[in-house]
DNA sequence: CTGTCGATGTAATGTTGTAACGTCGTGCAA
DNA sequence: TTGCACGACGTTACAACATTACATCGACAG
């Protein structure tokens, strides 16, 4: 079912380096306040919602940081591929693999709030047939699922 | 693609009706306040936030109804399949077939709100196996579209 | 030097969602 | 008939999520 599909996926310094690289191969600038508010949400594994980083980030910097300026700048994140919005949680979860974009799915534990993402071109693709054929255009899939992850059983 | 799945479709009086019947058969009341509630939202056409519909109640009741009330009998319509939510969207839609259960797929248009359901239990069911593929259980899709419908291309 | 531009700061406000507790009517049991 | 239990709804307060408008600051081109 599942496609196989290779990616490099990231984690850690290797992963903020390629998150840097991919948004300056975007033409936007790689500044501190971007690298300390990706390196944040990168260290969660359940989706973040704004405030939390924006309390991380604070903490971090010895300075408030405002929910505002981390909005803007999750924003770009999720405008160039390095983060994802999971709609149904109202929170961001990193992409692992910036700059390899396609239509991923969020599997969200209901129990631990843990969320792991899964790419299943076939499954997205039918998706956006699907879409397709009802007349919608300029396509974006959200595509989540609500459940019990392994580790909650 | 999409499969041939006969409903009865709903709308108006008839909707309502129908909604009400779903909502005895499952041992709850079909109370004044759920009525005007289950009016309002039959007669969006967009997905409607629980603000919206509080505003409408309210008017029709010329009483300030608050939205926690209206929180309340939405998810109990949301429990009972009456209505769905729209996480995208923040919001809420009726269903047009209660008492029918299955995922059901919304395409939202960007530009004028609307939003159409589908049902491809084949795209739900491969969403459901990719994700029980992956350890999930207990399993809710939640599968929605973003683009630009026929009428606003 | 100065105007412009992108990035961030600051403040205010709007929107969405929940918690805790009070009141009221209905039905049932003593 | 009284009193209690329960479900539905009201009221208030607050928490969480998101946006708008405008100010400041440094880099850099003219």
């Amino acid at each position: 079912m599942a496609q196989a599909h290779k990616h490099h996926e990231h984690a850690g310094e290797s992963l903020e380096t390629a998150a840097e690289a991919a948004l300056v191969a975007a033409g936007e600038q790689w500044t501190d306040m971007r690298a300390d508010i990706f390196a944040v949400l990168a260290t969660f594994e359940k989706p973040a919602s704004a405030y939390d980083i924006a309390d991380l980030v604070s903490q971090r910097r010895g300075k408030r940081v405002a929910p505002n300026s981390v909005y803007r700048i999750l924003d770009l994140f999720v405008l160039n591929n390095l983060a994802r919005r999971v709609e149904s949680a109202n929170a961001f979860i990193a992409n692992s693999h910036p700059g390899c974009l396609h239509d991923c799915i969020f599997l969200i534990c209901d129990t631990c709030g843990s969320a792991t993402h899964i790419d299943d071109d076939t499954v997205t693709g039918n998706v956006r047939k699907a879409a397709e054929a009802a007349g919608f255009s300029a396509v974006r899939p959200v595509v989540e699922v609500r459940g019990k992850c392994g580790d909650c059983d």
